[in-house]
DNA sequence: TTCACTGATTGACAAATATCAATCGACGAG
DNA sequence: CTCGTCGATTGATATTTGTCAATCAGTGAA
């Protein structure tokens, strides 16, 4: 692939302290490639023949069974996603498709698991990805488990005025419909939740969210960081 | 700690191809007890001080939020759990407590992580499970985002069949209050989801479970080795 | 044996959530 | 500009699930 992203992925986590001629190696045998909005990059049950890394745009990943679909998660420069699938040499357990233009770059899964097995800093940063990604994953359960899919809104708001640097007014990064499924609830319902978080000091016009009184909408929420802060 | 148990944790995927010595200095610096039922091992939000391996017994790891509680996955010996805790170093996302008596192995997460530095195989080791913890979180995500509380029980009474050798008739393995919390729903619930399978040729009787005609229930439950199969 | 306790079950009811149909509103193509 | 499309919203209704209270059944202790 072109030299030109090897900067951006070297910096993530999972590559910056390999050693650089395994990081090269990878580097020449991937992949860097545009893609247009909706297109399916991987589907659920297919092998799992590269790991993916979001250099631009947005991806979906998601799930379907019976004729019902699921969002699982929404990914965002720069990130790699289904590591688990490649290290494991298993089937993908989700589906990904591109929400906006995107590039990405296409590790081929039998480079990253041989360099893994030469690379002892590289199995690290995948011991402390996958880490991360599954107390990531125990977080999203006890979401599920533990609240109503209002409370499961109002957290999410609250998660997205951090991440907007704590101001009270901020866009969703994703269409409400998505943000309904993400958040295991319809798009309906998710209409009707929005207003009943209305009492709670929270506006919607569009995708523009304002909170007008954080401490109010916590007093319902009841954020806790062993569900809602990720970086614990 | 007493040797009498190195062999059986040895054995264990995490640790079956590290260094001796590792493995040796891991076992010295353990401690060996044993625990009633009902006893709280961890509590969410501490920090991890020792990764646990359940010899005998059973432990249920569950979490809490504003009152309410789940239950998130029972153990069963030979494992570990809360792996990913100790090696990121970071608080525990849900409590564990004994089930049955149980004798547990305490490694300090210090030592763990001291040689997981140092052994490359057990780095390895490590990568592996986490690899497979996640996974298994993410089906469990699928199947309550996916399925309806039914479903879920039709599902995992099938898994639940298989893992009993595919006979016909099995035990639950455990409390059926447990169960419902386990699948996300309330006692009377299964309760009553219990009498809905009927239709399907499932009868209980206590914790016996029967099932009349397996393929009759797979009509409804329609299995997914993408959910359902722990071992892809 | 009897009693007390605990978990399972049942019925009645309430709350949460989904479904269906209709309408609204923004936006791009022609 | 106008039309057509798609997502969002709303109302009406159905389904799913939870809550509360009562009862049942098994178990162990006295």
């Amino acid at each position: 692939m072109l030299d030109s992203h090897h900067p951006d992925i070297r910096v993530l986590d999972l590559f910056a302290n390999m050693e650089e001629e395994n990081f090269q190696t990878l580097m020449r045998a991937s992949y860097v490639q545009n893609f247009p909005p909706q297109i399916e990059l991987i589907t659920e049950g297919e092998p799992s023949d590269f790991l993916h890394i979001v250099i631009s745009g947005s991806v979906e990943l998601f799930s379907k069974w019976n004729g019902r679909e699921t969002c699982v998660a929404t990914i965002r420069p720069i990130s790699s996603f289904i590591l688990a699938a490649t290290v494991k040499n298993a089937p993908y357990l989700m589906s990904a498709r591109t929400l906006d233009k995107s590039r990405i770059v296409l590790i081929p899964s039998q480079n990253v698991r041989a360099i893994f097995d030469e690379d002892n800093n590289f199995a690290r940063a995948i011991v402390l990805e996958l880490a991360y990604c599954y107390r990531s994953s125990i977080r999203k359960t006890k979401d599920l488990k533990l609240r109503t899919s209002l409370e499961r809104l109002a957290n999410y708001l609250l998660r997205q005025q951090i991440r907007a640097g704590g101001d009270d007014e901020f866009n969703l990064q994703i269409e409400k419909r998505r943000l309904a499924s993400y958040l295991g609830m319809t798009p309906e319902n998710l209409s009707r939740a929005f207003k009943a978080l209305k009492p709670y000091g929270v506006t919607v016009d569009g995708n523009r969210v304002m909170i007008r009184d954080q401490n109010d909408l916590e007093k319902f929420a009841k954020p806790n960081p062993l569900i809602d802060d990720r970086t614990t």
